[in-house]
DNA sequence: GTCAGTGCAAATAATTTGCAGTCTT
DNA sequence: AAGACTGCAAATTATTTGCACTGAC
């Protein structure tokens, strides 16, 4: 088990150069443009292994970017996202989803239209808590993410926020089409 | 693999019963008392697979209960959460925090202080993705929720709502201290 | 009767959007 | 030059909070 307890960056300083130049011929690639906010906040995200908020970043960058604006590293982190070149993850402060269902069984989750269900997976009726040293582990929580049905045929990526019984079908994250 | 496609309710009826009464045992013995809003809410959510947000509990609330408040729907999930009568799960649209880091590997999620960390436990470097029908399973997504180094002796589940680098440490969920 | 819990409305937090101007291609 | 991107500020959405009141014990 490597823990890494936010002492180094994700990446070497190397590996990140290299990653920003993989990063600009994927916008060029695909026709996006390469600007120096998107570059920033790009690296910014690599160099900072404590997987910051929106805010966070925003933060850190402004110092070096006075002209930044909030906007900006929102659409570019989900910018980021749509192209895969980063991940969004959950930390408890998720907004709120609840379940009632307390038996051990896992979420399955689509990444299209935010819909969630329950899954049993048998080998995990009854998970082992792997051992951590420095951090006690109470609950596995084991999401799979894909595509529902529904949405298996749909390209692009639109995220539901709210997925509450809202059908706002606006798309969030291609804002092209 | 058993899925549930929210067709039915994730408890049948005499179960729903006996755990609002598992409930108020709960309330009592722990000095909460025990109001028609909290078992109505309590009862909304075990008879809805669907994990629904907050907004959507309350709008289904409210038709019984034209008096009930959002205040109070949110205040009682958070109560429900901190007694461990129900659970929070995370969808997509979980407030950001970001990861640059693709490579397979899972997170350490502390659930008093919000902190977000890396791990790779071995077993998972490179999982196997369950097949499931239905269901395009693209990637696995593994937290440990516990309690970081920290946080494993205060009792409180102060879960903070923007883990940024804000250290408001005021408690949300024992506003009585 | 007491005070924990509620309703209401206003406050805060996080994110999104409209629009006019700017810079990449 | 064209229009994709940006900055700004206002709008939206989700959630929290202050305060006076009410009802569970």
């Amino acid at each position: 088990v490597t823990i890494n307890r936010k002492k180094e960056p994700i990446y070497s300083k190397a590996e990140i150069d290299r990653r920003c130049v993989a990063f600009e011929d994927t916008c060029r690639s695909r026709g996006v443009r390469v600007t120096p906010q998107r570059l920033a906040v790009y690296r910014a995200l690599a160099e900072d292994p404590g997987h910051p908020t929106a805010e966070a970043l925003y933060a850190r960058l402004r110092e070096r970017m006075p002209a930044l604006s909030q906007a900006t590293v929102y659409r570019t982190l989900e910018f980021l996202e749509s192209e895969n070149l980063i991940r969004r993850v959950s930390a408890t402060e998720a907004i709120g989803r609840f379940d009632a269902n307390l038996e051990p069984h896992q979420h399955l989750v689509c990444r299209v239209c935010g819909d969630l269900s329950d899954v049993s997976l048998p080998e995990l009726a009854r998970p082992a808590l792997p051992v951590i040293s420095g951090f006690t582990v109470e609950e596995l929580d084991i999401r799979l993410v894909g595509r529902c049905r529904n949405c298996s045929r749909s390209k692009s990526l639109k995220r539901a926020r709210s997925a509450g019984r809202r059908t706002k079908t606006k798309s969030i994250i291609n804002p092209k089409s």
